[in-house]
DNA sequence: ACCCATGTGTTACTGTATAACATATCACTA
DNA sequence: TAGTGATATGTTATACAGTAACACATGGGT
């Protein structure tokens, strides 16, 4: 498994991720559910953008909920929060890999293998603010996604041509 | 009619942009039939995101099409071809206000009254570009969509508190 | 014991988008 | 001139995404 596009030890990280988000709910007072934290679960054990009804299939075959406000709840709660993201670009959700950190997160999804990654953009952000502030744009939220190829999809295609 | 949150000669606006089309299609041989030329109509008059539907309502009004398809076809190729752009934050679709000049679009979006305007984002794309680069990532586009308040209705909030 | 806040179960629905196949039009050419 | 292929439209049916509204369950505070 691939995180930043990098070979590492997914159980460690969907654990970590689990741990900090834990610790974040006892520290918030937030009930953190076993639906909340199922749905978290398949969040962080993928590392790409799964869609709300791909959740509820699983949810349903384990007995955790069947219908979609189950699966849209526990999404609002883990967004809310700070906990998860949604990929507008291809309506669906993906953990947060920096929780804690307060986010201007950007997106980068590779349309072969349907990978994400999170990375930061205050830069980007930045410069756009100063862009709307001449119009007289007041900015609450960004939404920075950018599509292409991860570099493992860019060499299977030079494979395959 | 504003633009750019400035008020503008919209008839004129609407022409312009409508000319401009004309123009590109025939240059690159591409057809502009009556369903393409009324949906990218119904996109200039309005400075802000319309849905295919509310789209497609229209069409019907005026019997250039019924099902959901004519339009999403007709959105493809404005779409394809740098015509017209698709909000992905809210679903709905816009007229390019940049025809021509080779786009790198970021879009401020209104949560108040829905006007959407379309700005350059050479500047930020570059900084994202960069990023990506580090880690091996090849961008082929870059979504960035700005939600905030324009300039109208944050007076607007100032007057009704 | 009661109330209230929060979370879940369920039904029914709205909204967004596409697959697949039929038909039409037109340009090219055998 | 009929035949063929490319492009566009018409239509049916369906898949995918998201929400409103109400019923029920639980658990803490008075």
């Amino acid at each position: 498994m691939d995180i930043g596009f990098e070979k590492h030890d997914h159980t460690a990280c969907v654990n970590s991720g689990l741990a900090r988000v834990v610790a974040s709910c006892q520290d918030k007072g937030l009930q953190f559910t076993p639906v909340r934290r199922r749905v978290l679960e398949i969040l962080l054990e993928h590392h790409r953008a799964i869609g709300a009804y791909e959740i509820l299939d699983i949810l349903r075959s384990e007995n955790l909920g069947s219908q979609p406000p189950v699966v849209y709840r526990a999404l609002d709660f883990l967004i809310n929060n700070g906990f998860a993201h949604k990929i507008e670009r291809v309506n669906a959700y993906t953990a947060c890999t920096h929780i804690g950190f307060d986010h201007a997160p950007a997106f980068l999804i590779c349309t072969s293998c349907d990978a994400v990654v999170e990375t930061q953009s205050e830069m980007s952000k930045e410069v756009l603010s100063r862009a709307a502030k001449g119009t007289g744009f007041a900015i609450s939220r960004v939404v920075i996604e950018a599509e292409g190829h991860c570099p493992k999809c860019q060499e299977a295609t030079h494979d395959n041509p």
